[in-house]
Order: structure tokens, then C-alpha cells, then sequence
DNA sequence: CACGAAAGTTTGATCGTTCAAATTACAAGT
DNA sequence: ACTTGTAATTTGAACGATCAAACTTTCGTG
């Protein structure tokens, strides 16, 4: 092996010049066709690949996203960052981009992560999740104009900060589906398991049960909250309330749980105090809810990584926008297009008991993941 | 903002020449400490941080390092290679490399990702998980002298080949720590739940649970086959077959399974026949067995990270080595140090049943993520 | 004090690509 | 044929760093 070839290389096979070679690879449309039929001929027969850090140096992009892991494993639900990663990675490849990943540990080193990243021209744009209240991440990204989108919503004031870019997923929705889906089936007393109030996301979700629940059976908010509970995340703690919550409310018929870490405690205690035919649905339909046959809501992670990119990028674009631009593919009056709530949907299991083997998931085949085979593990 | 610094504008400030700003950054031992001063000061008063990108392309290195993402999610082990992920990133992080992720849909795809990668300088190195017998890409990397280390021991007989650098979680010491632990609370008729023989992984794990029952109780493999099920992995096909175990096994006590999902099921099967003080030990230490007090064998991925980049970079090299040199490090004789087996580490939980609401674990505080909090969730 | 070696510093060239401007080729219109 | 305009292609320069070699300073030694 000697040498790999460069675009000199493949100009002196094809008999035309340098630009030439790098027009029919980056815009082969004004390269006469018999002249590119020629280069890429020379291109394959040579092997040539161009030399990625070569063009960035010129062109003053990497053609890369940054994306920051978090710090904590997320316990049952890390699932959720797992697969929007991988989501995010493989339609990134298909746009011509990749996904870099960096570690911080707290939110200043964290910002001066950015700037090494953003100043090296290692990446083109950031994703940042776990969005905080007030975030100081989103204020210096916002002030420094480097391109990002964060996954979650800025639960705030600046929520519809206009140069602020967000996907997230429509936690209203998917509980107001859940609920709809029990009341549907007959239950009139739906109990809710919450995290404490204020965390923007679990309020949201529970918003979608209580307007589900308001619109069939006319509850108000203060009869709403009797059937509420709270509790942070963790399957133990969920356990024992629902324990508790038993004792004191005999009528329940049903659960629909802020996460499924809340439902599989749930499920454990319903399991545990003998009650069969007792739904409970929980959020993320991480493995674990298909492992043991609990509904939940699924967040479509693939729609999440497309619409990422397309804030981004645009609808088809294969470059990272400026931010603030007015972006190509906006057709005309759009609404505005900085932010993306993605629907999430119901993957239905009988999860009202612990207790029977359940027949294949047959009904699940056509949902993402849910389908899926498993693997035998990483060996 | 005008323009980004570069060295050229460091050499101005500090009164010195480019070169030496590249000095002072990367072998400053060789920059007398009054100029070193004076650089770096100047390096601070402007802000300035070196361009990745024009580094990589004079050097020729990209102080990356490239990890495929497999294409399916993994069930409820799925984290587990999540969390090496992030060990790695972190750690990484510290000699100065990142982690870019590529996804590709089959193993011939996968090695064109290497080699427009490769080619493209885009990374040093390859980490290759989920190895197959004989797998193309590992002959692939091998040919082309890419440097790589897979996770995953490459199961036959190429097992030692020098130049294969390889990393692995010892699954044979995870389960022979597993039934010595329960041989040691007095049980003797300890039952083996495995994946289907001639997995190499699988056959691993079940060698370390015969091995510490042959040595307790003198069984021969016939005996201990008789303790044995096989099942593909799933919580269902794990749950039905212990069922139907439980019909013929009467004076089981425990069961040692290959895999968190597998013991879920058993657990789950266990409970629903009512079998009370019926240990049940997994393995990954997934989330899953956390949220339900399952005992399982930890894999210390930041061990295993360390030691693939040990591997890759020497003990505590900056950069990725050319593979098949002598590795720095290796201190005189040390055997062939061109692979690692991690030992992993039993976390003792109250799995016997699912009834108890347990105490909090405080036995688990020191143990890596187990012992980690929980996060509300990404939001 | 002069000499040579080592330490410290600078200079010119180069990595492989794309940009911007210059050049040539080609078609249509008078 | 001759301009004129557009399409297609080529040329020189630049992106920001490091390498290799040349140069200058410092220091130890006979």
C-alpha cells in the first residue's frame, strides 16, 4: 500500500483538473455528463475516498454533531437516549453527517465543551437534552449563534424563544391516548401516578390524563387530584404507594403511570395485593414493558431524530443551517417552524397482571422497536 | 466576532514563532518554561484553541475513534452497551480522544463504513462489538492493519492470533461467584438456565456454574445436564420453561441464569408458583434487575473501557499504535498482553421473590451505576 | 577562552481539499 | 464571421496546523 489517492490522483486518471474531480463530488450537476461519466470512473477505479478533515480545513465544516451523554444512567428509561441515538446517527448518515459524543460533568464544563468543540470545527451543531429550567447551556449556545436543537422543551418563559430550536415528545397526548384507551374499555375510576408537580414533562403528562378524564366523566381539578398521587421516580417507591393507595381508595380499576419505572412498581403491588384485571400503562415503552407485558407509550425516537435533523438542516439539506436563517423548505407562511411535538402512541400489552404468560405480540409487529427481535446480548 | 485565533496570532502576542505555539501544545517539555509562560498566556488572553481538523489533516490522525452502533436494539441488556459507550466517551475524553458512532445495515456495509472512515482520516481506530465466529470484519481490519479491539472475544480458533486485540467481561468467573455465593447459603440443588449450547458467551457463563458445582457436590456433566434448560432469550420463553421445569424439578432450590431477561422471567415464573425464599441470579445487572431486586453479575464496563483504550493507546499513551508494534507499557515479560478479561462482580439483591417490598439498597452504595441515583428522566 | 554538543527557536514546505477568479468551449443571435 | 452570453473547465491561493531541517543560543569542558 502506498499511497491513498488524492483528487490529483483521480484528475491526472480522468484527464481533467482538480475542481473538476471535486465538482462531480459535490455538485455533480454542473459537470458535463460524458466528463463525469469519466471522474467517476477514475474515482472507482482508484478507490478514491475524499480525505474528510482535508475538506473541513477548507470548507470550515465537519459535517458533525455533538452529542453530549449524560452523566447518570437513566435507570430503566436510559433505553430512551440509547435509542434516539441510534436513530439520530443512522439518519444522520444519510444526510452526509455524523454523531460525536462527549462527556461533561457538570453544565460549565459542559459549555466549555462546546467551545472547544465549536472553535476545533470538530462539529456543526450540538443536540442537548435534559434541558433544565433556565438553562445556562441554551443561553450561551443562543448568544455564541452555534447551531443546536435540544431535545425537550425549554419549560419557561422563552418556550417559544424564536431562535431557540426544539423536538419533543407530546407527553400530553400519549396519556390523553392512554386514558382514552381505558376509558374506552370500560373503567371510570383511572387513577394517576405522577412525579412531585413542576417537573414540566410529568405535568404535561398528566395534564393528557386529567382532560381525557374531565372530558368523559366532567372531574374537576380538585376531584382529579384525589385520584392523583406522587411519587419520584424508582420502582420501590412507586411499590409502597400503591400500596398506600389502596388502602385508601378501594374503587380504583385502573393506573396510568408518568414512566414505566412507576407502572412496573405498580404492577408489582396490584400483583402483590392479588388484584387481577387491573390496567396500567406507563411512558416510554422501554424493554423492560415488553419484557413483562406492560402497555405504555411508546416515543417514536426515529421521528424525534428526523425532526431534529430537519431543524437543523432543513427538509432534505445536507448542511447545517445558520441559526436564526430563514430555512429552505419552510414552505411559504408555515406556521413557525422551530419546534416539532411528536406524537407518541400507545402500544397496548395486557398488562393488568403480573400473572398469565401472554401470547406473541403479534399486534405490536408494525411498532418500532416493540417489534423487534430480540439479540442474544453483545458477546 | 471577527475571526477565530490561530497560532499564528498567539506567536504575534507572545513574541514568538508558530512553531513554538505548536511546541508549548504539544510537547512543551521541550519549550523553555520562560517562553512556555509567555504562550500560554497569550494562548489565554486570546481564547484561542487549536483547529481540530487542520491538525488532523498535517498529522494524519483524528484522535477519534469510531463505534458501531448495533442496529438492534438489545432488549433489556440494550444498556449495557450504553453504558460502555459512556465509559468509554469519559475516559477517552481523558487522553485527549473522542467517539464518533457510525451505524451500518450488514457486516459488508459495515466494512465499507471502515474504510471511508479510514480512508477518510476521519478515525484512528475501530471498536468492533457483537463478534462473530469467524467474522469478515475482523479479517477485514487485520489486513488492512486497522488499529481495533473488539469487545467480545472472537470464539474459535484465532482465539490467541497476535495481532487481535481483544477485551472481555469473564463470564465464567461471573457465574462461578454466583453459585459459590449460593452454594455458601446452603443450597445444593442449584438449576442452570442457558441460551441454546454453542454460544460462546453462553457456554461461558454455564462453565462457571458447573465448574463451583462440580467442585461443591462432585456432579459430572451428565448430572449437571440434568440441571440444565436452554432457551432462546426472552422473558416469556424463560417464563414458560421454567414452568414446565418447575413440573419436573421438584427439589430445585435456585437458579443461576445467563442473563437478566432470562432471570426476570424465572423470577416472574417462580412468584406465580408461589415458591417463597427461591434465589435467582442473573447477569448484566441490567436496570431492570435494580428496579426489581434481582441479583445479577455487574459487568464493569469502565473497567472493560480502560482496557480496550489500554490496548489501543498503551497504558497511557495519547495516541492510537500502530498495531502489531510492542506496546509501551507492557512492562519486560508481561505475557501477551493483546487481551483482557475483565473480571465482573456479583451484586447480591433479595431476588428470591417479588413479594417484599425491599429496604433501599445501601449494600449496593459502592458499586458503580447500581448504585447510582435514578434521573427523572430525559426531558 | 575557544570549541562542540545540546537545547531552544525559527523558517519553508506540506497535508488534501475547496474557493474565487480566470480561462476556454460552445451555442445562439445579429 | 463576430459578438455575446452561458456553460464547462482550469488555475492559483488559501484553510491552520505540524514536519523536517536550518538556524541561534546556551552551556559544559578541555
Amino acid at each position: 500500500m502506498t499511497q491513498l489517492p488524492t483528487v490529483d490522483d483521480v484528475a491526472r486518471v480522468a484527464n481533467v483538473s482538480r475542481q473538476t474531480v471535486s465538482n462531480v463530488l459535490n455538485s455533480p450537476g454542473i459537470v458535463k455528463p460524458t466528463t463525469r461519466g469519466r471522474v467517476e470512473a477514475a474515482i472507482a477505479e482508484l478507490g478514491y475516498r475524499p480525505h474528510a478533515s482535508a475538506r473541513r480545513l477548507r470548507t470550515r465544516q465537519s459535517s458533525t454533531i455533538g452529542v453530549r451523554l449524560d452523566p447518570v444512567t437513566n435507570g430503566i428509561s436510559g433505553s430512551v437516549l440509547d435509542r434516539y441515538l441510534h436513530a439520530l446517527t443512522e439518519q444522520a448518515a444519510e444526510r452526509g453527517m455524523r454523531i460525536m459524543l462527549f462527556t461533561a460533568n457538570d453544565l460549565v464544563d459542559e459549555i466549555d465543551q462546546y467551545r472547544t468543540l465549536r472553535d476545533g470545527a470538530d462539529v456543526d451543531a450540538f443536540v442537548v437534552t435534559a434541558t433544565r429550567h433556565a438553562d445556562p447551556r441554551i443561553d450561551w449556545l443562543t448568544a455564541e449563534r452555534v447551531p443546536f436543537v435540544s431535545f425537550g422543551r425549554p419549560w419557561g418563559a422563552d418556550m417559544d424563544a424564536a431562535n431557540h430550536l426544539w423536538v419533543d415528545v407530546d407527553g400530553f397526548a400519549g396519556h390523553y391516548e392512554a386514558t382514552r384507551h381505558l376509558i374506552g374499555r370500560g373503567h371510570t375510576r383511572i387513577g394517576y401516578i405522577g412525579w412531585p408537580a413542576g417537573s414540566g414533562t410529568g405535568d404535561e403528562r398528566r395534564r393528557g390524563w386529567a382532560v381525557a378524564m374531565n372530558e368523559a366523566f366532567g372531574l374537576d381539578e380538585a376531584e382529579l387530584e384525589l385520584l392523583t398521587t406522587r411519587t419520584e421516580e424508582g420502582v420501590p417507591e412507586a411499590r409502597r404507594l400503591i400500596e398506600t393507595m389502596f388502602a385508601a381508595e378501594h374503587d380504583l380499576e385502573a393506573l396510568v403511570c408518568v414512566s414505566d419505572s412507576v407502572a412496573l412498581g405498580a404492577m408489582m403491588a396490584v400483583n402483590e395485593a392479588g388484584r387481577r384485571s387491573f390496567p396500567v400503562i406507563g411512558f416510554d415503552n422501554t424493554p423492560v414493558a415488553q419484557a413483562v407485558g406492560l402497555s405504555s407509550v411508546e416515543q417514536r425516537l426515529d421521528q424525534v431524530a428526523a425532526a431534529t435533523l430537519e431543524l437543523l438542516m432543513g427538509a432534505t439539506g445536507r448542511r447545517v443551517l445558520p441559526p436564526g436563517e430563514k430555512r429552505p423548505g419552510d414552505e411559504e407562511g408555515a406556521a413557525d417552524m422551530r419546534h416539532r411535538l411528536v406524537t407518541p402512541k400507545l402500544v397496548v400489552r395486557r398488562s393488568s397482571h403480573l400473572a398469565p404468560v401472554e401470547e406473541t405480540e403479534s399486534a405490536d409487529a408494525g411498532i418500532a422497536p416493540a417489534g423487534r427481535h430480540h439479540r442474544e446480548e453483545m458477546q
